[in-house]
RNA sequence: GCGGAUGUGGCGAAACUGGCAGACGCGCAGGUUUCAGGUUCCUGUGGGAGACCAUGCAGGUUCAAGUCCUGUCAUCCGCACCA
């Protein structure tokens, strides 16, 4: 077969005849949207990842169309981001010129694929007629309450002058000039995603996604049922902390702030000032990697002064210490020595007091034990453990005003400005008069410039276009500043899988009722480094839009897939710097497309992924040779025979009804390994009955070679069109029904079954299938092998697995 | 440290609710086709001469364990001072 030739052949085909589009005015048949995350034009060729995301993926969605499903599969790219950015800073290359050429380029591919893509309904991130929606989508969490502005942290490259995302930072210094990165507050645009921290994590339990996507998920939003508690200062401020562990309040000898929270300063005296000062500076500079490291030694300083614990009366002294996150609970905490690891450490450095006020059920208390015990302190909860004691305890707080039971999540606000280029611009108009005003919906898209200085050189790239930055108040009319900073991609990756289902709508993001007739997506597939990022924003975008009535459905991705990993040959991830990076192409020019892909879905367990072999391939390539003759000779079969079937044709038809029964199911499951096995079996099921001398049934034949190209064409689309063709079958092989099992033709006469006595095997026998229970213990008991085994001795019991093994316990 | 996985022939990998371990393929061996090499097609292929031994290791439950339980080792991934 000329691989080339047919390629074209029918992807010219399949285009001509809009065959890949999917069709919304359908009603017969069900909707199934079949999705795979988007591919990002960082480089401008299809490496080995794409493929295997995107190719057998295509397959189970060309299996759900010939099972009748009326199948929606979209591509488009996500287009916004940095690599391009900094790709430009190095080449003087303009981010649009580049990305819009990578795309071209990847779409060439991706339509080489063969893969049945509507793109119809193809999306951009990065152009007006999307972003536009993208902006729309903020003003709208913006009139929500969703979005709002606040001072945080951000990675500052002191040398660069300029902020950096979390992936910039490499070992605590700048990616590009090797600069340590500073912490510093700027004012940023967050996205309120922890509203929705409840339902984000309940909603995991609705969903059919793997176990331990779904794990980290319930890890990341951390959820943590405490107490909080309100300290009261010696000047009258007050602060609270948070704890989990409020059974062990007794035992509390200082407490500690972040170094970031509001009251460090205020609650300095006079004589500490230097020293809280030089260690808030101090801890300013350390980054996030190196304070966020369990192992560093606990550092701190003494404000000088004091609170009352509520519950004693007693009073403690109050530090600052990096060791508590100013963003977690309530950015300060009491500090229990005799029961915290940490607090210990800390009041061992410190020579703090250490109160014992748990003891240990089990045993010898040995500091610190942080494990539930019995409270034993002298206080009205003594002898009470663990839950009923911290019950009991924060409502004693609760009935004193000075706090009670609280929810705390480990999930923190999205933050979503970036001081850069090239994204989606943030719509609003900063007015001296007005303050923060959003761009009205009319105004949309704000334009991204294209002549913009994007090097960067201590401003964000936006804020040093005049012509972009001057505009006017929408309320006031006086002149304002837009606001310089653009959106983080994954907000543009956020809602792509809502455009697809009305890509060119100019007069709103998506129709509803398209939308709710089409979504939510039924299988998403994609690598599961997006577990935490943006599966979680899509989830949230989705329960926001609900909110907002845009939408009428809970979870976006019904059902989610991660494809495994494929690494070089030698073992390791395909990387330049290994030089081990195996390219597609070269592959697909000399095997073809189907065989590449055949080759992905047949070597690897498809979850799992591995090492690339060459070796593999060349086998995918015989096998579709020994198809190939098989249909060749089916359709040069003349008048079709038929007989009366022997033993040789009953086999035959199983092995084809079983070959269906199980290409179908491992097609559902994404088992793509064990279909092409299964595939590979009735390959081998007609070659056998084809070498047989003596008269042959050529219609079940031809059925047979027929339906194994049904069967494959999925996993091998150019290829089993034209065998379709050949074999004299009309129209696309796609416009066919997938084969359906005949079960009458599964079950067998008899079947093999393992006998052993005393769970040893001794032989297998064939015992038809008709037989009871009763009936196999006679049988096999009269078996010379077995009946010589259990002469004279009694059989006590007798293990009948139907179908499978006979177990004869003597003694 | 916490959470999640994974560990099976020379290799990639199969094995449904516990029920004949190693499907399918690669490789290898023998035959076949061919002037010859490759190709094709067929047969064999976990180890061991053998009773037997084999699913990282050590125990346990069971008539029966790759599968369940306890402990342990190794590797990978994610989170990591979350109070």
């Amino acid at each position: 077969m000329d691989i080339k030739k047919i390629e074209k052949k029918w992807q010219e085909k399949w285009e001509k005849d809009k065959l890949n589009r999917f069709d919304p005015s359908d009603t017969e048949r069900k909707k199934l949207y079949v999705l795979e995350m988007f591919s990002y034009p960082s480089g401008a060729k299809l490496h080995i990842g794409h493929w295997y995301n995107y190719g057998p993926t295509d397959s189970y969605a060309r299996f759900k169309r010939m099972q009748g499903y009326n199948v929606f599969q979209p591509m488009g790219f996500d287009a916004f981001g940095l690599p391009a950015e900094n790709y430009a800073i190095k080449t003087g290359i303009h981010p649009m010129d580049s990305t819009l050429k990578n795309i071209e380029t990847m779409e060439g591919q991706l339509r080489a694929m063969g893969a049945m893509f509507d793109w119809s309904a193809e999306v951009k991130t990065c152009t007006e007629e999307y972003y536009q929606w993208t902006q729309w989508m903020f003003l709208q969490l913006y009139k929500k309450g969703l979005a709002y502005r606040k001072e945080a942290p951000v990675n500052w490259c002191p040398s660069c002058n300029t902020v950096l995302a979390n992936e910039q930072v490499v070992d605590g210094k700048c990616e590009r000039c090797d600069t340590p990165v500073v912490r510093r507050n700027l004012t940023q645009w967050f996205f309120k995603i922890t509203d929705y921290a409840e339902e984000l994590l309940s909603g995991l339990d609705t969903l059919d996604w793997p176990e331990k996507t779904k794990s980290m998920q319930r890890n990341w939003i951390g959820k943590s049922t405490g107490c909080e508690i309100e300290f009261e200062c010696d000047g009258g401020e007050k602060f609270k902390v948070y704890t989990t562990r409020c059974d062990t309040v007794y035992g509390v000898t200082y407490v500690v702030l972040a170094p970031e929270h509001p009251l460090a300063r205020k609650l300095t005296t006079p004589e500490q000032r230097d020293a809280v000062e030089a260690y808030i500076d101090y801890a300013s500079r350390s980054n996030e990697i190196e304070r966020l490291s369990s192992t560093r030694e606990k550092t701190g300083v003494f404000t000088g002064s004091y609170c009352t614990n509520p519950v004693t009366g007693k009073k403690v002294p109050i530090y600052l210490a990096d060791y508590v996150l100013y963003s977690y609970g309530t950015g300060a905490v009491m500090a229990v020595p005799a029961h915290d690891e940490r607090d210990f450490a800390f009041a061992t450095k410190y020579g703090l007091p250490i109160v014992k006020v748990i003891e240990n059920r089990n045993g010898e208390t040995v500091l610190p034990f942080t494990e539930d015990g019995i409270v034993s302190c002298g206080s009205p909860f003594d002898g009470l453990a663990g839950e009923e004691a911290r019950g009991k305890i924060a409502d004693h707080i609760a009935a004193l005003g000075k706090g009670g039971k609280k929810v705390n999540y480990r999930l923190r606000d999205w933050l979503v400005s970036r001081q850069r280029y090239w994204g989606a611009p943030i719509p609003v108009i900063h007015c001296e008069k007005c303050g923060a005003v959003p761009v009205p919906e009319k105004d949309l898209p704000v334009k991204l410039p294209y002549d913009v200085e994007f090097r960067p050189d201590g401003k964000s790239p936006l804020a040093k276009c005049d012509k972009f930055m001057n505009t006017v108040c929408p309320k006031c009319g006086s002149p304002a500043k837009r606001d310089p900073d653009t959106l983080d991609t994954f907000v543009c990756s956020s809602w792509y899988y809502l455009r697809y289902a009305d890509a060119h709508n100019g007069n709103a993001p998506f129709d509803r009722e398209k939308v709710d007739k089409l979504l939510p997506v039924d299988v998403y597939v994609g690598g599961a480094e997006h577990s935490c990022m943006h599966l979680l924003y899509a989830r949230f975008f989705t329960k926001a839009l609900r909110d907002m009535g845009y939408l009428d459905f809970d979870e976006p991705f019904k059902r989610l897939v991660h494809q495994g990993v494929i690494l070089g040959p030698d073992g390791n991830r395909m990387s330049k710097s290994h030089g081990n990076v195996v390219s597609p192409d070269e592959y697909v020019k000399e095997y073809g497309s189907d065989a590449f892909r055949l080759y992905l879905m047949f070597g690897f367990s498809y979850t799992e992924g591995g090492p690339w072999s060459d070796d593999g391939i060349k086998a995918i390539a015989r096998f579709m040779d020994r198809v190939e003759k098989l249909v060749n000779k089916a359709a040069a079969l003349g008048d079709l025979t038929k007989k009366t079937p022997s033993e040789e044709e009953k086999a035959l038809n199983y092995a084809r009804n079983f070959g269906i029964l199980h290409v179908s199911e491992d097609m559902e499951a994404f088992s793509f390994n064990t279909a092409v096995a299964r595939l590979m079996e009735f390959t081998n099921a007609l070659y056998k009955y084809d070498g047989l001398s003596g008269e042959k049934d050529l219609k079940l034949f031809h059925d047979c070679v027929k339906d194994l190209v049904l069967l494959l064409a999925p996993s091998a689309p150019h290829f089993c069109e034209e065998c379709w063709e050949r074999l004299g079958g009309k129209g696309s092989v796609f416009e066919q029904p997938f084969p359906k099992a005949d079960h009458a033709a599964l079950v067998l006469d008899e079947k093999e079954y393992a006998v052993q006595v005393n769970s040893k095997i001794v032989c297998r026998v064939k015992i038809p299938t008709s037989y009871s229970e009763k009936e196999i213990e006679e049988y096999v008991g009269k078996l010379p092998e077995i009946a010589e085994r259990i002469a004279g001795k009694t059989v006590r019991k007798c293990i009948v697995v139907l179908g499978r093994l006979v177990n004869l316990i003597v003694g």
